[in-house]
RNA sequence: GGCUCCGUAGCCAAGUGGCUAAGGCAGCGGAUUGCAAAUCCGCCAUGCGUGGGUUCAACUCCCACCGGAGCCUCCA
């Protein structure tokens, strides 16, 4: 089967071919983490999560790294180049509040002016979410997920090589620059030129700032600075590493390459961040290329509106599953089924009405599931994805640039009619499954989450015996009280069931 | 100002230079049910932002316009 890709360096779908025959290299830029997760990032790694997966269940052996910023970078570092504030600075603060509003457990962090501990805090945190959502990298920490405060050593190492090669300089302020203009091919990525860069930006650019470069694009690579609050000794003086050298760096480091098959992100990382990657790296190797794809999710949307932390209209993960953002809990299943459930290059609007229309998919997927489970004993057929139809025509979406809506299309086709043989069936199940990874965190506990479920079995022994006196007023007002609850209510044959409501 | 992208039924959302424009949700009709829910069957865009153009043929290509979004600035 031919996979193609949409690839941001060349804005085309290409054939995609792993530079090693089975086997994948794939860095994803992971979150910083002085904050907990939003849906935002999320939709970002759950794309990745899922052409992880697609991959793999074309049969590659798929090497996914995904890094962890915590390095307390400033909140200004893209653009000037370390202005602003310390986020993890930022991060205290906020913790501190959170402390005392009860957002977060007094015990969690024993001193929020330690850096480590609260980038610990929130790394753990963001390993949590990814876990209940089924993102597989989070279960490979630590030797898929690495921490930038762990490859200082290897970033001054490339900045000393970048130095030595004439890419990088240190400017009249002392800071250490990657110079632009040694490297011309800057702006591919992006669809940027360096002239573009240095005329445009409709003066935005901080003229204060620009004194000691030598081009205004020109970027960080370290910054002296003795007064930060996370800082490594250096050649260059005490400081920390520019905010885009993590990348280089551990990308090459853990996935034992220089020059990777793939690398995601957000759409917001193209510029400078990307660009900035392919730069320093392809400088640092002197090779052509860095990473021969690259592919980046489009924005979430939240009712049509981004969503900034700017703005604060956004929600974190924890936000969404707890109910606090809709009114209602909403199991984790129906969370990733709505993050990956569009197109990764359009943009997904996150609504109520979707997490809804989620919620009433991955019901039907799970109930047939175990259906299909019982009925089988739990043993199914092995499905051979290249030949089975179902599995071969999802699959065969998924390998053009991931079409979910067509893959879709194709497992609720499939639920409807999901043939005779239920141990084959549940093959299929399983195999879909791989990529979709709902029934893998839906399986099994969509019951037992439930801290009402007492009440709710007394109120369905009282629907029955209601109805098995033709009580039927009483049976619809216990009917009613279990909707309230937020329960879907079904009467059969062999009595009455409630489930709690997936979102 | 520069650079991307999008505009398909009430909503979400695929798709193709030419058979009857996927799928989901909602809605409607039916089976089932004490009534529901769930399930199953059936129906549901003569049209794909607007106006031109190319073509035997366009929703699909080109141009213009209108509307929307993103990046260039913390951000996935």
């Amino acid at each position: 089967m031919e996979i193609r890709l949409y690839n941001t360096l060349t804005n085309q779908v290409e054939r995609f071919e792993p530079l090693t025959a089975g086997r994948v290299k794939m860095y994803s830029c992971g979150p910083t983490v002085y904050d907990f997760a939003h849906v935002g990032n999320f939709r970002s790694f759950l794309f990745a999560d899922l052409l992880r997966r697609f991959l793999e269940a074309s049969g590659l052996d798929v090497w996914h790294v995904m890094n962890i910023t915590d390095v307390g970078h400033m909140t200004d570092d893209a653009v000037a180049d370390g202005t602003g504030e310390d986020k993890m600075q930022v991060a205290a603060r906020r913790l501190k509040e959170d402390k005392k509003s009860g957002k977060v457990d007094e015990g969690a962090v024993a001193n929020p002016d330690d850096p480590y501990e609260v980038a610990n805090y929130f790394m753990h945190a963001f390993l949590d979410d990814g876990r209940k959502l089924g993102l597989k990298v989070a279960s490979e920490y630590p030797h898929r997920v690495p921490k930038a405060t762990q490859f200082i050593p290897e970033m001054q190492q490339m900045i000393a090589t970048l130095i030595a090669r004439k890419h990088a300089y240190v400017g009249s302020d002392g800071v250490v620059y990657f110079s632009v203009e040694s490297f011309p091919s800057y702006g591919q990525l992006s669809g940027n030129t360096l002239e573009a860069l240095r005329v445009g930006a409709g003066g935005r650019i901080d003229i204060d700032n620009q004194s000691c470069k030598r081009h205004p694009a020109d970027f960080m690579l370290w910054k002296p600075d003795p007064k930060h609050i996370m800082k490594w000794d250096s050649p260059w003086g005490a400081g920390y590493p520019g905010w885009h050298i993590e990348c280089s760096t551990m990308s090459m480091r853990v996935l034992e390459t220089d020059v990777l098959d793939i690398h995601t992100g957000g759409e917001d990382l193209i510029f400078p961040h990307h660009e900035c990657e392919i730069a320093q790296s392809c400088g640092a190797t002197g090779n052509e290329l860095f990473s021969r794809f690259w592919m980046h999710a489009r924005f979430l949307l939240v009712e049509g509106e981004k969503m900034s932390k700017r703005k604060g209209n956004f929600f974190t993960v924890r936000d969404i599953l707890s109910g606090k953002a809709t009114g209602t809990p909403v199991h984790p299943a129906v969370l990733r089924m709505e993050l990956i459930k569009s197109h990764y290059r359009a943009h997904s609007n996150f609504t109520t009405k979707g997490l809804t229309d989620s919620a009433n998919t991955v019901r039907r997927l799970t109930e047939l599931g175990q259906r299909l489970r019982d009925a089988c004993g739990g043993v199914p057929k092995k499905i051979d994805r290249a030949d089975h139809p179902v599995t071969k025509a999802f699959m065969g979406a998924l390998a053009n640039d991931l079409n979910v809506s067509e893959a879709m299309a194709v497992v609720h086709a499939w639920i409807s009619s999901p043939g005779e043989d239920p141990a084959e069936a549940y093959g299929v199940l399983l195999a879909l499954d791989q990529v979709l990874g709902i029934w893998e965190i839906a399986a099994n506990d969509c019951q037992a989450r439930d801290p009402e479920g007492d009440i709710a079995a007394s109120l369905c022994a009282m629907i029955d015996e209601a109805r098995r006196a033709r009580d039927f007023s009483a049976a619809d007002a216990h009917r009613q009280r279990l909707i309230q609850l937020g329960y879907e209510v079904r009467s059969s044959s062999d009595g009455t069931s409630a489930k709690k409501k997936l979102a």
